[in-house]
DNA sequence: TCTGGGGTCCTAGGACCC
DNA sequence: TCTGGGGTCCTAGGACCC
């Protein structure tokens, strides 16, 4: 057979049901059945191995469908710290095959192989043995795709699934896109699909063969254009070699959804302190603060609103987070309504020493400040539960 | 006992400033 | 006595991704 994928530097590696497989690496009992990742309550799939699949279950899926469809699947807790440690060392693994390694999140990131062709072959070849590295190392399977731009790359590891490669070549891409459903582009979602659908524009192929202004008129100007060169294969060659663990975060947040809705504002208001000290801790671990605090309220009926205020200092306190949280729920004005989840965001994140405090008026919350480290160092030298804000106890 | 939790980016209107 | 524009910040919502 001919190798193709010499035009075709762009790797997209995604791990094949990341969550679900790391789950049972060592766990031989869960290799012949079904296994779900996540879902219980009122939660969601994270993620169902391929035995568990073959019945209809899907990431994304809530755990109560899941369950029905499947009622012999082995349940089991998501354990993001294995996640992480896992990814990590794939990632690394990556770098050894090339330094450009641009991460999408844990489970998935694309490489340039462009200069690694002379000392490791073609990128097929280079893609097999990623493949066997990753399997030696993790005990967990991957697929690729091999393609000159990323969203073909993206497309093509799908296609690839579970545990192989496609190479799609440059004079392929038509062939490889134009049949496919719109749905499948990357950054095409549920709403964005429906609105194409009742333009009547049913596959990629239909949308490359659509006029670029007739498609901008239906979906926008930018979307338009950014969809019309999708349907082309034609977007970026170039990375932004990065890992998701350096990456500076932008905002950072919490939510939670309750076990039954509510209208407690008791209730709420410890709910949003709980949050509110997950939040700053996190920032303070990452030594950021910012100025922008952000609440997320959904109701019983899933309508979301978002209320947002900013104010004047950055910050990293538990205690001026969730102040201005209370705030602006209690500015809403509700009565008797049912809510289903809340959450805090902080956003406008900067380095916390680029923060200047204004003594005068940041003198009373110094007192704050201080109290938060010391609770940040007796829960690192005692463990999470040790402390906390009196009215969670 | 339908519908999680962590994010990013975009749009759009209004305020405000020059 | 007519009615500029550009830029930035703030707020709210929405779409999307994993």
């Amino acid at each position: 057979m001919t190798d193709l994928s010499w035009a075709c530097p762009i790797l997209h590696v995604d791990m094949d049901a990341f969550y679900a497989s790391v789950a049972v690496r060592e766990r031989p009992d869960l290799w012949e059945v079904p296994v779900i990742v996540g879902g219980g309550g009122r939660g969601v799939v994270l993620s169902a191995n391929y035995l568990a699949r073959h019945y209809g279950v899907r990431s994304g899926m809530p755990g109560t469908r899941a369950r029905r469809l499947c009622p012999r699947a082995v349940v089991v807790s998501p354990d993001y710290d294995e996640f992480t440690t896992v990814s990590r060392a794939v990632m690394e693994t990556f770098r050894r095959i090339t330094p450009l390694v641009e991460a999408v999140s844990l489970d998935e990131a694309f490489l340039d192989v462009r200069g690694s062709a002379k000392r490791l072959g073609s990128p097929l070849e280079i893609a097999e043995r990623l493949r066997a590295m990753v399997h030696d190392e993790q005990g967990i399977t991957c697929s690729v795709g091999v393609a000159a731009t990323v969203s073909v790359a993206k497309l093509a590891s799908r296609r690839a699934k579970p545990d192989g490669v496609v190479v799609v070549p440059p004079e392929a891409i038509t062939s490889f896109l134009h049949p496919m459903e719109v749905g499948e582009l990357w950054g095409v979602g549920e709403k964005t699909r429906d609105l194409l659908l009742r333009f009547g524009l049913v596959t990629v192929g239909d949308l490359a063969h659509t006029p670029l202004p007739t498609l901008q008129r239906a979906v926008g100007d930018s979307l338009g254009r950014h969809l019309h060169q999708l349907a082309w294969g034609a977007d970026r060659r170039e990375l932004v070699p990065r890992s998701t663990a350096d990456d500076p975060e932008k905002s950072m947040g919490a939510n939670e959804t309750f076990g039954r809705d509510t209208d407690d504002r008791d209730i709420i208001s410890r709910e949003l302190l709980r949050l509110s000290a997950r939040v700053a801790r996190r920032m303070r671990t990452a030594e950021v603060a910012g100025r922008t605090i952000t609440i997320t309220v959904r109701f019983a009926d899933f309508t979301t609103i978002t209320r947002s205020r900013t104010i004047p200092e950055a910050t990293d306190v538990t205690h001026e987070v969730h102040r201005t949280a209370l705030l602006l729920f209690d500015a809403l004005g509700l009565q008797r309504a049912r809510i289903r989840l809340v959450g805090v965001r902080v956003e406008g994140l900067v380095p916390r020493g680029s923060v200047h405090r204004q003594l005068m008026l940041g003198e009373r919350e110094h007192g704050w400040r201080d109290a938060d480290r010391a609770v940040d160092r007796a829960r690192f030298r005692f463990g999470a539960e040790a402390i906390g804000p009196a009215s969670l106890l």
